[in-house]
DNA sequence: AAGGAATTTGCAAACCATTCTCATTGGCAT
DNA sequence: ATGCCAATGAGAATGGTTTGCAAATTCCTT
């Protein structure tokens, strides 16, 4: 990581880096995935969030952006099921985190855990199926939810 | 288990105790999906095979009785990533299974493991989350693929 | 600073799996 | 056998996402 860069400005090296353009609209989209860091947002959210500061531009250079920056490792492209992608913030991180998506509300937390670095080099001794990546996703009732259940 | 009954007579029964009507398509596609139980098929899937025995069926009976089956339990349904639901027999062994998808081919394997239920029980004590249920998938490349890659 | 090639943008139309509408058909309890 | 209500098929509708295209913009070169 270099020294006395922002996260902005280190991610807009990034584009740099792999030729794609810096054009207003993606940075806007990026500066206003830094305001969010916390949830999950799909495209539709960012393309309201962004119509703000940014009123002309169109949804298509939403799906645009995100694409390239999943592409670049900079976000993650999640599927909770709901229909739609959202997207998050790659961890930098050694850490992997798992989602916790509530049935009734659709919020989704997070838990960190390793346990499955383990169990993917079980798999490639025992199958033969080389790993690169996987996706653990708990379904079920947060807190709040259980709570006016009850 | 009742006795000498077999997996499709036994799922009849259950459609009929839900209160579902036995039709002949919903016969066709039970009996479909026997005949491949080692794959995951698509609904277009099971309507192309269908359509050979029966080619009057329509798209949307399809889907309404993949639903059907797997609001019943027989069915479970699946998002690998690739666009469409896939569904499979539900286990009736205690084990759960996880899916190995290939990044290459898209082809699906299997792997049995129980570590995911302590799991479960870690994270309702950390988090207070009530799991219900999990969803795990690796990503990577099979055997063949390796091969051809190599 | 200006030129110019290649990208990028916004818009609308296209896509595609899935769901819905609705008139018709057919299962099954009585 | 009769009738109620669920189930069916066809096509239209839905909704998130992608694409085609002409105009605008980035940014490298001079």
């Amino acid at each position: 990581m270099a020294e006395g860069l922002s996260a902005f400005d280190n991610i807009c090296n990034r584009l740099r880096n792999h030729s794609y353009k810096l054009t207003p609209q993606r940075q806007t989209i990026l500066r206003t995935f830094l305001q969010h860091v916390d949830v999950h947002l799909s495209a539709e959210d960012v393309y309201m969030l962004v119509k703000h500061q940014y009123p002309e531009i169109g949804l298509a250079t939403v799906y645009r952006t995100l694409d390239i920056l999943a592409d670049i490792g900079v976000l993650q492209k999640n599927d909770f099921g709901d229909g739609r992608s959202r997207y998050e913030f790659t961890r930098t991180d050694e850490h992997h985190h798992h989602h916790l998506i509530c049935l009734r509300c659709g919020s989704v937390s997070e838990f960190d855990d390793d346990l499955l670095e383990s169990l993917e080099t079980i798999i490639t001794k025992k199958t033969g199926f080389e790993v690169h990546d996987h996706d653990l996703k708990f379904y079920g009732h947060c807190q709040s939810c259980q709570k006016e259940l009850s």
